[in-house]
DNA sequence: GTGATCCCTCCCACCATGGGAAGGTCAAGT
DNA sequence: ACTTGACCTTCCCATGGTGGGAGGGATCAC
């Protein structure tokens, strides 16, 4: 199988198994004489693992962690679940963080009046010289996560 | 005022102060016959506007239109009602979706017996080939919020 | 005058992904 | 056999915000 049609197979576009190959998430494949890449369905099996794993979210790191879980018959159950739990309690801080912001910026959307004069309580509040300094959100890590793939 | 005062005072970096002014979201400062950059207290009353935006989750293509609006006397609140309400849409959306990653990854931990034996729901799941391709977070844009500062 | 602390510009790195160019390969149809 | 189009290869670039650091100049306090 070709990388067009494991990509298909998969899930995953072309272009991320390469990437995934070269930051050695994924093992180098099998070449033809050409140069193609040639993909088994037990890579194929191992490519939906990884988009399934990043569908919830983890980092390309995590789900190297969860491959070799995978693969290695003698792992222990708890590794699996704690990487989970981390999982979920980082996915949860964000949670809140997002709400407080939606809230935030509901509220001033609401008292917005939101026509053609030119007072706004949404600018007002950003232009404030008191310092609401949102500091519950402040160093928290919050790149890592961010990106779901756009798939299709 | 110089740069690393300007960024104390309102909480940007004196890196990202200069980034901000490279893309022209701040305009171009006076400097001193030495070159350095000289900011004056409305220029940090900007500078403060922007972080409370970003700290809001704007990006900076919107800040860039909420400085132009907060500058403009002649300004509806209407748009800027529009901004922030989008905002809030795009928020909502990627709450939701973080709930179903954290819920799924949460029922997954709970039915996982995390001991040391080598059976785990969560792997089976991932590992699975039936498609749960939680097609619900598809195609959803994902990474323009992603981030949101990591101050200090 | 001297050392510490600023500031300047420029480049690189992150993370995950997409776009595209320039060129090679393969399979199907004529 | 030849063309055509779809595929594949590598390589570079861009994104968005942010930090790090090198190499060099400016300023300031003592």
């Amino acid at each position: 199988m070709n990388i067009g049609q494991a990509a298909e197979a998969s899930g995953v576009s072309a272009k991320m198994i390469r990437y995934y190959e070269s930051i050695a998430l994924i093992p180098k494949t099998v070449r033809t004489e050409s140069g193609y890449r040639v993909y088994s369905d037990s890579d194929v099996h191992t490519l939906r693992f990884i988009r399934r794993a990043r569908d919830l979210g983890f980092s390309v790191e995590q789900i190297s962690d969860l491959v070799s879980l995978w693969q290695d018959r003698e792992r222990a159950s708890k590794d699996v679940k704690r990487i989970a739990q981390e999982h979920v309690t980082v996915l949860q801080r964000k949670i809140v963080e997002l709400q407080q912001m939606a809230e935030t910026l509901n509220h001033l959307a609401t008292t917005c009046h939101g026509d053609g004069r030119p007072d706004c309580p949404i600018i007002q509040e950003l232009a404030s010289n008191d310092a609401p300094h949102c500091s519950s959100a402040a160093g928290t890590k919050f790149g890592t996560l961010g990106k779901a793939p756009t798939r299709r």
